[in-house]
DNA sequence: TTTAGTATTTGAACATGTTCAATATTGGAC
DNA sequence: GTCCAATATTGAACATGTTCAAATACTAAA
C-alpha cells in the first residue's frame, strides 16, 4: 500500500522528487538546476512544476517526509522511555539521524523566513499544519511525565523552536558526524531539565512562580495563544 | 563631508542604493525589478550590479548604514543611563525605531541564513565584521555595569542573538507601531536583568553558579571562543 | 595639451525559475 | 468498446537576476 498501486501522476511526483533530492544531495541545491531535475527524472520541465510549485517546494515535501518519519521514530523510541530527559533526548537526536546526509540542502527550509507572507515560511500561515505536528511531537514527549499544567503548554512550542535552532546549528556544524550539534542538543537538554525539575521542587517552587507565571504573560501579550 | 565631495561613482552608488531603498519601501522587495530600480535611477541595469553584487546586497549596504546609525544613537542614548535594564532598553528599542518604516524589506536579510557559505548569510564568514560591530554595541551598553566578567563575554552575544530574533518578531509584527515587539524586548530584558541580578547576589548565587559555568561550558564546547 | 591608464557606464546576452496554451493519456460511465 | 472529462505531459515563451564585452568619461603624468 505504500509504494505500490500508486497513480500516474503520483508515480511521477514520486520520481521528480526522488532524482531531485539525489541531485541535491550530490551537487547542492543552488548548482541543481529544474531541467536538471526534469531531465534527470525523464520528463518535461513544466512537469516538475505541475507537482511542486516551486523548487524550494521540492524541499518541503521532503521535509514533510522526514516529519512522518521522525514521528514514526519518535513513537518507536519512546516505547519504554519513561523520564522527560531522555524521552528528549530521543526526539533531538532521532531528527539529526534523519537528517544527516541532506545539511546541504536542507537550508532551503529557511529561506523565506524573513517573508511573512511566503507559503513555505517556517513562521507563516502556510507552514502552520507542518508546525503543529512537529509541536504535537514534543508534547507526546512530554506526555505522561512529572511537569505542571502550564509548562505543559509552553514546552512544546519552546522546543520546537529550540528544534530548529538545533537544525540551524546542524547546517553550520562541520564536526565529524556533527557532533557538536548533538553534543550542544544533550547540553540544553540536561539544562532545560534541570532548570524544569526546579520549578516543581517545592522548596524552590514560590522562587521560580512569579519568573513562570511573567513568561506565560509576556507570550501571551506577544500573541502566543498556545493552541497548536 | 558627509554628503558632499562624493566622487561621480560614489554619487551615483548613493543614488541606486536611495532609489532602490524607495521603491522597496513603496512596493516590496520582490515585485522591485533590478531594471525597475536601474530605471528609476536614470542608469543602465549593469551599473546596480557595477556597485552592489545582487539585489539582496542593496539591502545588506543598507543594513549596514542602519548599523552605523544605530551605534551613533546608542552613543547619545547611554550617554546618563546608568542601569543595565535602562541601557538595554535603550539599544534595543532604538534599533526598531530605525527600522521602524522597513519592515517591508527586512526580510531580505534572512534569506541566506540557510547558507553557511553565502557571502550574505547573517552566521556566515561573510558577515563577520557586521557581527562584531553589532555584539561591540552590546558590549557597550554592558560596559560600566555590574556584571560578572564571565557575563561579561557571554552576555553581548546573546543579546545580540536574542536581537536578531526580535528583528524576525518584528517582521511579522502587524500591531500598530509594532507595540508587540516593543513590549516583548521589554519583557526579554525585564526577565533577563532579573536573572542576572540573581546571579550577583551573594543568597543565591551559589546556587546559580554551576549552571553558568555549565551553559559557558556548554557553548565553548559548541564552538563559541567568545571572542570579537 | 596629449596620452595612457583607470573608473564608470552601457545594454545586449545569458541562465534559470516559472507560466501557459496546446497536446496526450487515462480511467471510469454507459 | 467508445467516449468524455479529468488528469498528466510537453516544450516554448516569459520574467528577472546576473554577466560581460564594448564604449565612454575621467584623471593624472609627461
Amino acid at each position: 500500500m505504500r509504494t505500490i498501486n500508486k497513480s500516474a501522476g503520483e508515480r511521477t511526483k514520486a520520481v521528480i522528487l526522488q532524482t531531485a533530492l539525489e541531485l541535491f544531495r550530490r551537487r547542492g541545491f543552488e548548482v541543481t538546476t529544474m531541467r536538471d531535475i526534469a531531465r534527470s527524472a525523464k520528463v518535461a520541465t513544466g512537469a516538475a512544476y505541475y507537482y511542486f510549485p516551486s523548487k524550494e517546494a521540492i524541499v518541503a515535501a521532503y521535509y514533510d517526509r522526514v516529519q512522518r518519519r521522525h514521528a514514526e521514530q519518535v513513537r518507536v523510541e519512546l516505547n519504554g522511555r519513561a523520564g522527560l530527559r531522555e524521552r528528549l533526548g530521543a526526539v533531538m537526536h532521532s531528527k539529526l539521524e534523519i537528517l544527516k546526509d541532506d545539511r546541504m540542502f536542507l537550508g532551503a527550509l529557511f529561506r523565506y523566513t524573513g517573508d511573512p507572507d511566503h507559503p513555505l515560511s517556517v513562521f507563516g500561515k502556510g507552514a502552520h499544519a507542518q508546525r503543529s505536528q512537529s509541536v504535537a511531537i514534543f508534547q507526546e514527549a512530554i506526555a505522561g511525565t512529572n511537569v505542571s499544567e502550564e509548562l505543559r503548554q509552553l514546552l512544546p512550542w519552546a522546543l520546537w523552536l529550540v528544534h530548529l535552532g538545533m537544525i540551524l546549528f546542524f547546517i553550520y556544524d562541520e564536526t565529524e558526524g556533527q557532533q557538536r550539534t548533538h553534543k550542544l542538543a544533550d547540553g540544553i537538554l540536561d539544562l532545560l531539565t534541570q532548570l524544569i525539575e526546579l520549578t516543581s521542587s517545592a522548596l524552590v517552587r514560590p522562587f521560580v512562580q512569579p519568573f513562570q507565571t511573567k513568561i506565560l504573560g509576556m507570550l501571551r501579550e506577544a500573541g502566543w495563544t498556545g493552541g497548536i
